[in-house]
DNA sequence: CTCTATCGCAGGAGATCAGA
DNA sequence: TCTGATCTCCTGCGATAGAG
């Protein structure tokens, strides 16, 4: 059997049990067995003892190791194989695949938000976690992509690394989900990331972004409208068809408002308010306690330009931008129940706010204006003498044990 | 290991049975 | 009665779904 020449993944089939393949391990991630453990991602060839014969979407096979697969690493000069390989899937057609659990998909897109920052929460339980979001689109579709915890971590320290904005992604091996009726990839233990990566697929979306329609398709897909930038008179005088529109303004801030509070306690399923009763949170979402809400923004501050004065409610991402901190890391700073006097410091600084007009609360308040965002300029950020930076080596999770191959099947 | 809750299976320990 | 085989129950762990 040891002169037994390779075979190939194409023509693996079931039935038979003594293939003998090349591989390189693409994508290691520690899974569950009692005793076994494998080491680092490198090249092995095995002796299949069983192809099991597995119906599914994508795949014809599935290689299942047993205690009689032998395993021995190869000289990276023996073989040529690529060191990534992805299986790509169109934006458009995962919400097909959220309805499974079986498979990991490879997606690439360009990133959509000009920044990108960790949320930090606690989930019902108490604990801690991290998290990163944002949206990806191919140029036809948009998705929603949530990193985790450490890998989120992993995300957002690889971002500062300086890369030519905006950021186009490859997520290898990520799960889709449904989160809220909307697809939503996240990450397990096999999700890799490659930033701007050295691949056809990222240089074709890259040129993709070159052309100006790009950026006009991306928009038909958000439904956006454009948002008129306005004058504090222009937004005062808004009449009543403006009501949940949104508008851009240049302001500077005169006065934080003390007086008020300045944050308020989100409930972490649905992102209502939740309210204070007998000393517990309750939410309209359901009957049950919220026993960690979450604190978001919700600071009064009045704003002034060449044409008059406003106030405005800065609601939570506008106040983590005009800060760089969330709530907790301010109440964390200061752990008096006044109000904390570092939230003056955006006293006298410009900004400009993307406002959305709502019904005000009473008799006395026929609008309430709510800055939702600060508008950066930085995206989209076409700078040609920035080139791409591709990743040396991919962040993933890596461990030890157990292996998922479905995407090497397509090596061959 | 994302983390947690839950389900289901594998395997160990002890009980039971059959044959010498 | 002893010993080995088989059965049953229980526990712990792996797999999976769902949450944020």
């Amino acid at each position: 059997m040891a002169s037994k020449s390779y075979d190939t993944f194409k023509y693996l089939r079931s039935g038979k049990y003594d293939w003998k393949v090349q591989a390189r391990v693409l994508n290691l991630w520690r899974g569950y067995t009692k005793k076994e453990n494998l080491s680092n991602p490198s090249i092995y060839y095995y002796w299949i003892v069983s192809v099991a014969e597995y119906m599914h979407l994508f795949l014809d096979i599935q290689i299942i190791f047993s205690r009689e697969t032998k395993i021995s690493d190869l000289e990276e000069s023996d073989v040529f194989i690529e060191k990534v390989a992805f299986d790509f899937y169109d934006l458009g057609d995962l919400e097909e695949l959220s309805k499974q659990t079986t498979y990991l998909i490879d997606v690439v897109g360009v990133i959509e938000e000009a920044e990108l920052n960790l949320a930090k929460f606690k989930n019902r339980l108490g604990e801690p976690q991290t998290q990163i979001k944002f949206h990806i689109c191919d140029g036809n579709s948009r998705v929603k992509v949530t990193f985790w915890d450490a890998f989120a971590e992993l995300f957002h320290e690889a971002i500062e690394e300086g890369f030519e904005w905006p950021l186009i992604v490859i997520i290898g091996s990520g799960r889709v989900t449904l989160w809220k009726e909307e697809v939503d990839i996240s990450n397990v233990g096999a999700t890799t990331f490659y930033i701007n990566y050295n691949h056809y697929s990222v240089n074709h979306l890259r040129n993709m972004l070159k052309e100006k329609n790009f950026i006009e398709e991306q928009n038909t897909i958000l439904k956006k409208e454009p948002v008129p930038l306005l004058n504090i008179k222009e937004i005062k005088e808004l009449p009543e068809e403006y009501l949940e529109k949104q508008v851009l303004c240049n302001v500077k801030v005169k006065k934080v408002n003390t007086q008020q509070n300045w944050f308020k306690h989100i409930c972490t399923s649905c992102y209502e308010e939740a309210k204070k009763v007998n000393g517990k949170f309750n939410c309209i979402c359901g009957p049950r306690d919220v026993p960690y809400p979450e604190k978001w923004f919700n600071l009064c501050v009045v704003c002034c330009d060449s044409t008059g004065e406003i106030e405005i409610v800065l609601e939570n991402v506008a106040g983590q931008k005009c800060y760089g901190k969330h709530v907790c890391d301010i109440l964390d700073e200061d752990d008096e129940s006044n109000f904390p006097k570092s939230l003056n410091t955006i006293e006298d600084e410009d900004y400009k706010f993307q406002i959305a007009i709502q019904n005000g609360k009473g008799p006395m308040e026929s609008k309430k204006f709510v800055a939702k965002d600060i508008v950066s300029e930085k995206y989209p950020n076409n700078n040609d003498d920035n080139q791409p930076r591709p990743l040396e080596e991919s962040y993933a999770e890596h461990s030890t044990s157990t292996f998922h191959l479905d995407t090497l099947s397509e090596i061959n």
